[in-house]
DNA sequence: GATGAATGAGCGTTCATTCAT
DNA sequence: AATGAATGAACGCTCATTCAT
């Protein structure tokens, strides 16, 4: 029951975090108004976490912890790969507006003063779904889903590059205003429009042809 | 003469906070450093600038105008469209690698506290691009190049957002790391590969196909 | 029985306070840290001492009581002045090695922001040896022991000078390293040297010299 | 000229700074309070200094430059050993009166947190006065001066002890309390006596004795 | 104009003390 | 009574910005 009490409490601190972060930065965000806005006093905080740096690093925890379920989820039992792509498409779309700050925080990360821990976070970030795209591309390919002559790995990459830049779109501040200026000021309200041309601008990527490349 | 020696400092200046900011990001940069690694007083940067935010809105401009000169010239006078995207890749490859600052600049603006600028600074830098892309895409199309039921915007969004990931994949310590996660340890030694494969991946869905998608 | 409890807590947080006082200062000391490495609650220590300085002036209380049984014993019973001298010098070096912290904790007083206390501390503690030397003195004056025309009062206090300086030399580190420096690397191994130097030093000036002293 | 502003300010912050050590210590000393009093800035004195222990050890060198002079002088030209010795007491009465707060830095050292410091510290402060007293003694040894049987070096140490303690006894707290308690309240009003007793107690420790001790 | 010393608000972190349970 | 989670004042230090020279 205490502990029960102690968990919601960390989680709002969390969230309070994750709301601060995605909305100042990391270096912005101000440790005592996160407190005061959780309802909880900085030695509360510092109990918890033993600095800023590690507070920031356990609220981009909880928002990937949320984050991976939703790539899991989407690809539950699927086989074909367009509809796989059609339901990470549609994942990404609901959980970016669901969970904007989450992202946000993903994006954080990538940027600023981070440096320092870029590696150790890309690995335990990416190397997950590098791996899970990698082999469900790779099995495409065995089943003449996919051109031959690709390199699943590669493909893997610019896969999520779109999946990724998506998320964004739909979370961050500055790719939401790019999304717009590309894609038209009511894109926002046309999430089926983004789900058939993505899913055009794969099909052939994903779908086997003849056709080589010949480069000078 | 005055005008030309003040109008080198300045660059100086300039370039000088590019490497700063994009080493440590817009908060840990320190304005006095800066000065003092320029070779000015701070007085004479504040003479310039009006604000620490003003002066990296400079340097970003800065970095901006030779990014955009490398667009410009992977378009010149090219027709075929993969031929045109295989220019734009390697031109991204070159310039990434030439000016990784300049392109850790660019990527900073899309983070941190720097969101009240989001609006004015998308438009000014993706517009131009944007309509680029999309004009010739929609030419591409009128000449069959494309499938016909393309959207030409949301298509020049996905190849931008596969060329700006790209970009971040050869200048951004997090993007570097995961482009290794994906691609494996030699892929920036690889340059030849990556172009290959992109184009590839692009080949199909910038090729009419007769497919369509049906969603349920 | 429950008190007996108490009392053996007590002094089991007293002897945790004295520890931590005399490894890291007053100020230094986390009194979070003391109760937790005595196996108390905060608030038990609160209940018995109101202040972190009230528990300190506790620690040193307790500190003293061990530290004047010394003094005590080694006074008992002896008749020339030389021999008593030489049991207390013994047996500071005893006490020193023995009680460690203790001697630390009395050095801790002299010093820092501790200055409020001094004029109570100083008669409590000092009072007592200042006594008893003088006293002693006086009496091995009238025997003949120590030259006529000395102040026993002043006598007394450049003896005492001598022994709590030799107290803290094998007691408190920057003590420690001056010792060391005057009288070589391995004088902590050779206390008969030191007690039998001191004793060459204070033999004459405690025995009856017929020299007078002639200031211009 | 403005050299010179810049030096008596740096002398004013460093007496500042030692007026405040030595009345609250290191820890209890408050830099924002000490560069307010001090009329400049934190910032200012953060220039000079790069942290508080770092300005601590500022105040202390500046402390000891002073009080090396005492006894550098206090040493000139002299011969017959009692005369010396006389010329150091008076020296430090006067020292100590006029530079209380530099003793007190003095003293603060050797207490407190400040034990990582001790043995570099030691080192510096103590191995001058060590050498030349262990010397002069070692002279007046040879001179008949001292009996024969006498470590220099461990009269050299006895004689600093009882120095140093007369020095802490004219400026800190504590031991200015138990200077009065040993010998009366007017002792600080009776420098005289003081030299005379002292030296009286030497006399005999620094003449040639022909007796000598027996321990059991 | 140019300088760069000086400013001082602001923030991360600690820890003595309190008080609800 | 005993607990120890919670408080929040306090302080060391940084650095964007100013302004006297």
């Amino acid at each position: 029951m205490l502990k029960k009490l102690e968990e919601s409490k960390l989680i709002e601190i969390l969230e309070t975090g994750i709301s601060e972060f995605s909305q100042y930065g990391i270096e912005k965000t101000n440790i005592n108004i996160v407190a005061k806005k959780a309802g909880v006093s900085v030695g509360v905080l510092y109990k918890y976490f033993k600095s800023k740096d590690d507070f920031f690093m356990a609220c981009l925890k909880h928002s990937l912890a949320v984050l991976s379920n939703v790539i899991g989820e989407a690809l539950q039992g699927e086989q074909k790969i367009l509809a796989r792509a059609e339901k990470l498409i549609r994942a990404v779309q609901k959980n970016a507006r669901e969970h904007e700050n989450y992202n946000a925080m993903y994006h954080e990360i990538t940027s600023g003063s981070f440096k320092k821990h870029s590696a150790v976070l890309a690995k335990e970030i990416e190397s997950i779904s590098a791996k899970v795209y990698a082999e469900f591309l790779l099995q495409a390919q065995k089943e003449g889903e996919i051109r031959s002559d690709a390199d699943p790995r590669l493909f893997a990459f610019f896969f999520d590059s779109l999946l990724i830049t998506l998320q964004f779109s739909y979370s961050c501040d500055y790719y939401r205003e790019r999304f717009l200026i590309y894609c038209g000021e009511d894109i926002l309200d046309n999430d089926e429009k983004v789900v058939k041309e993505l899913l055009k601008f794969l099909e052939s990527a994903f779908t086997t042809s003849q056709s080589e490349i010949k480069h000078a």
